[in-house]
DNA sequence: GAACTTAGTGAACGGTGTTTACCGAGTTGG
DNA sequence: CCAACTCGGTAAACACCGTTCACTAAGTTC
């Protein structure tokens, strides 16, 4: 079995070789640093060889996202499993401050996935499964804190029906990704007003996060993490849960 | 006087020309589509000419960012002054939605200025300015409307003590800009929890905005408005002011 | 009108993505 | 075992790119 696969597995190794050429690249000099004649240099072979393995760089670069994509998602799933029986808001916090350092630490990475205009990150919105998707393991650990929570969130009503159908769509999507987990959350907790507010937490997450990697927050923030604390403190308060 | 300039004249107008011709090729392919050759082509020029101009292609981008910063304040400004009786939460609405409406159809000018590792934003954060800054009509704005609150918002000691001195340096700056407009605010009235708030809204909208710009929201949203909109009535709503 | 400044040129260098024809080793079937 | 076939890799070529340099010609200044 070994010798059938002898060439398919060279093949897996240099696909490997290539994606971490690439990364290397991408981490040192930015995007544009992630050149197909580059990488072949660095793994001793011409650039024409690389289109045995990707149909062009634009095509590299969106394996390229994936693979940022999964390891972001195993640290973030590394960080939730060191603390398997904490409470749930403190798992937030968790996945939350994880998520910045992760950014922080990976610019380049974080810029190339969550701030294209061009890359098509296909881990992102529109399979609509909660699998494989950046911001997973933040959304389900979010909806398993306003899960937990008995009492019902405050502002459920205010949600404008404009909005019921998309935030109903993902309500499903939310329980079902809950529900793979062992997990069992009722529409009536997990309502539409919720939903939002855990959308609205990822836009705070996001906001906060794209603005310190890229140095965009109106004045020269000297030390940004006890504001994102902070934020992270009132976000998740606003959950519900009395913290 | 007219032929003493005669030169100047015709330098600073293909000067306009240039930027005119990258400004085009960035809106239409993106920022790795402005290329100086391609700029030069359809100007009738060669490339090296543009070295007369601009030091590289960087500088000339950089250039770039400080015209749509330019264009996008004024888009802002003139939004504002369409309604300059409207009261102040009403203000800050039209700016706020007028941010979007302008990232949305220039998404590209967007990420140039506000979601990129390598350029370096002269009109963004660093000079400690307000003026000549993106965020500038925004945050007046909001520094506007929470001096119009009589009451004192509610969450104004939760500030934790590490964030006081940036607080209180960027609170200077905002009572300086608002003075300049010819408003006058009090320490007391825009102290340290209100100048917070302000960043918060901040980094709520630029989340929101960048989210649907880039399509990163966790699923794909059939019409964003209402969610947008939703979000700045809390916003505001959250100002202090009962909108 | 001589001296000087300056916008623009053309050629060149080294780099890029991509296509094409070709080769040689690995695999497969008779 | 050998012919047929698959497939990873190569070299050459094309059309781009940013940038530098020597040079020209027109505008400006004295």
């Amino acid at each position: 079995m070994t010798e059938a696969t002898r060439r398919e597995k060279v093949r897996a190794e240099t696909e490997r070789d290539i994606r971490r050429q690439a990364r290397a690249l991408l981490v040192a000099h930015g995007r544009d640093a992630v050149t197909l004649r580059a990488i072949a240099r660095e793994l001793g072979i011409t650039a024409p060889a690389l289109y045995r393995y990707y149909d062009s760089r634009e095509d590299l670069l969106n394996h390229l996202c994936e693979d940022i994509c999964r390891d972001l998602d195993a640290e973030l799933s590394a960080a939730l499993t060191e603390l398997p029986d904490a409470p749930a808001p403190a798992q937030v916090f968790a996945v939350c401050r994880e998520f910045r350092r992760w950014a922080l630490a990976h610019p380049q990475e974080f810029a190339l996935v969550f701030a294209s205009t061009d890359t098509t990150v296909p881990c992102a919105a529109g399979g609509g499964r909660v699998d494989e998707q950046f911001g997973r393991v933040f959304l389900e650990v979010a909806a398993k804190l306003v899960a937990s929570d008995p009492a019902p969130a405050p502002h459920a009503a205010d949600v404008p029906a404009e909005l019921h159908d998309d935030l109903r769509y993902y309500q499903q999507i939310l329980i079902a990704a809950v529900a793979d987990k062992g997990g069992r959350v009722d529409e009536s907790v997990l309502h539409l007003g919720a939903i939002h507010h855990i959308l609205q937490s990822w836009v705070r997450l996001y906001g906060h996060v794209a603005l310190e990697v890229f140095g965009r927050f109106p004045f020269a923030v000297s030390n940004p993490e006890p504001m994102f604390d902070l934020m992270l403190t009132q976000m998740i308060g606003e959950m519900g849960v009395t913290a």
